[in-house]
DNA sequence: GTCGGCATACCGACCGGTCGGTGTCCAAGG
DNA sequence: CCTTGGACACCGACCGGTCGGTATGCCGAC
C-alpha cells in the first residue's frame, strides 16, 4: 500500500501533502495540549500525522526537540509582534494597550501552544529550558520597558514595581487557556481589550 | 534491622516518626512540584519518604490518589480562608482586598502545591478532575460575588464582566510560582498587597 | 550507485500496581 | 502470667505493559 504521494518533499499540497515536519509539529501540538507532553507517546503523534517513527526521528532528534520547536515558534511570533507595536510612534498608552491586547488575542488564537507552554515547559531538558526562559525574559523586559516609560513620564503610578505589574499581567495571559472557550460570548479581541483596559486602569496613579 | 520505631501508628514524634501518610504526601508534593507528576515515579516518592511501595499502596489507592489528596488539602484551606474573610462585616473594599491579598500569601506560602495545581491538574483521572474543578468553581463564584456586590453598589466599574475580572486576577495568582522566589526583595504579604491594590484600582469606575 | 527520505522491527529500561508474606500489638482465654 | 489468634501496618519481589529510541532495509530521484 505505501503512503500515497509521489510529490517532492518540500512541495505543498492539500493537507495530506503538507511537509512531514509541519504535519508532525501540528499534530504534536494538538496532542500535547490535550493530553500533556508525557502522556503523549511518539507513536500517537506519528500515527496522527500519518507517518512512522522513522520519519519523525529523521527530522527531529528527540521528542523533546518537537516540544522545543513548538515553543520557539510561538516565542518568535510573539516577540516579533511586540517589537512591532512597541516601537511605533503612537502615544504610550496606546502602544501598551495594543501590546497587551495583541498578546491576548494571539494567545487565544493559539490556545494550544499557550496551554503547552503553561504545562510542559518544565519537562524540557535543562539547557533547552534555559534557552526558552532567556527568550521569554527578553520579551518581558521589553514589555516592562513600556511600563517604566510611563512611570518616568508620570502617566503611570510609581508605587508598584514595574516587574510586579508585568508578572501580574502575564499570569493572567498565560492562564487564558484554562478558562477561555471558543464559541463563548466574548471574542478574542474583546477579551484582549478588557485585559488591556484592566492593566491600563490598574496603572493609573492612585487618587 | 527493621524500621526504627516501636511507636503506635498514629503517634506523633520528630520528623522520622511523623505518620506515614503525612510523610508520603509531603515528599510527593515536593517531588511533583520539582519534576512534574508523570516524571516522578512511585519508587522515588517512597524512597524520599523512607517507606516502601507496599506502605504507600496501603494508604493510597493509586498514584493519582496522592495527587488528589494534595489538591483537596489546598482547596479546603483556601475555601475556608475566603469564606471567613468574605463574610465579615467590614466594608466591601476591605473584604475584597483582604481576600485577594490572603490568597496570594497562602499561594506563596505553599508554592509547591500551587505549582502542582498549575501543572498537573489535567493528569488526574477525569472524575477526580471533575471534583476538583467543581470545588474550584465554587471558590471563584464566591470571589466573584464580592465583585458583583461592588458593581451593584456603584463602587466598582460595571463595564467589565465580573467573571472576566476574576479569571484575570486568578491567572496572576496561579502564576506566582513561575516567578516568585523566596529570599527576593518582596515578602509574600507585600506581593499580596500589591496584587490586591492592582485589582481594586483596576475596578475603580473609569473616569 | 548513492543518497535523502522514509518504513519496520525491535531493544532495553522503567513504571504502576499486585500479592504473598512478615513483624507487632492487643485482647481474650486459660 | 502465658499463650493464642487475628487485625493492622508494612515489606519487597515481581509482572505485564509501555515507551523513547535505534538499526537496518527499501525505494525512487538524480
Amino acid at each position: 500500500m505505501t503512503r500515497a504521494s509521489t510529490r517532492k518533499p518540500g512541495e505543498a499540497g492539500g493537507d495530506d501533502q503538507a511537509a512531514v515536519p509541519r504535519r508532525l509539529l501540528e499534530h504534536a501540538t494538538k496532542l500535547f495540549a490535550k493530553k500533556g507532553f508525557d502522556r503523549t507517546s511518539v507513536q500517537e503523534i506519528v500515527e496522527a500525522a500519518g507517518v512512522t517513527k522513522g520519519a519523525m526521528y529523521h527530522y527531529f532528534g528527540s521528542k523533546d526537540d518537537l516540544l522545543y520547536e513548538i515553543y520557539a515558534r510561538v516565542l518568535r511570533e510573539q516577540t516579533r509582534q511586540l517589537e512591532s507595536v512597541a516601537s511605533s510612534d503612537a502615544p504610550l498608552r496606546e502602544r501598551l494597550g495594543a501590546a497587551a491586547s495583541d498578546v491576548v488575542v494571539s494567545s487565544i488564537d493559539n490556545l494550544d501552544d499557550n496551554t503547552i507552554f503553561l504545562q510542559s515547559m518544565h519537562q524540557l531538558s535543562p539547557d533547552k529550558q534555559k534557552a526558552v526562559r532567556a527568550e521569554r525574559r527578553k520579551y518581558h523586559e521589553r514589555f516592562r520597558g513600556l511600563i517604566e516609560e510611563g512611570q518616568a513620564s508620570g502617566e503611570f503610578r510609581t508605587d508598584k514595581p514595574a516587574d510586579v505589574v508585568v508578572d501580574f499581567f502575564f499570569g493572567s495571559v498565560h492562564h487564558l487557556g484554562s478558562w477561555y472557550r471558543r464559541g463563548g460570548t466574548l471574542s478574542a479581541r474583546q477579551v484582549g481589550d478588557h485585559y488591556a483596559d484592566l492593566l491600563l486602569d490598574a496603572l493609573r496613579p492612585p487618587g
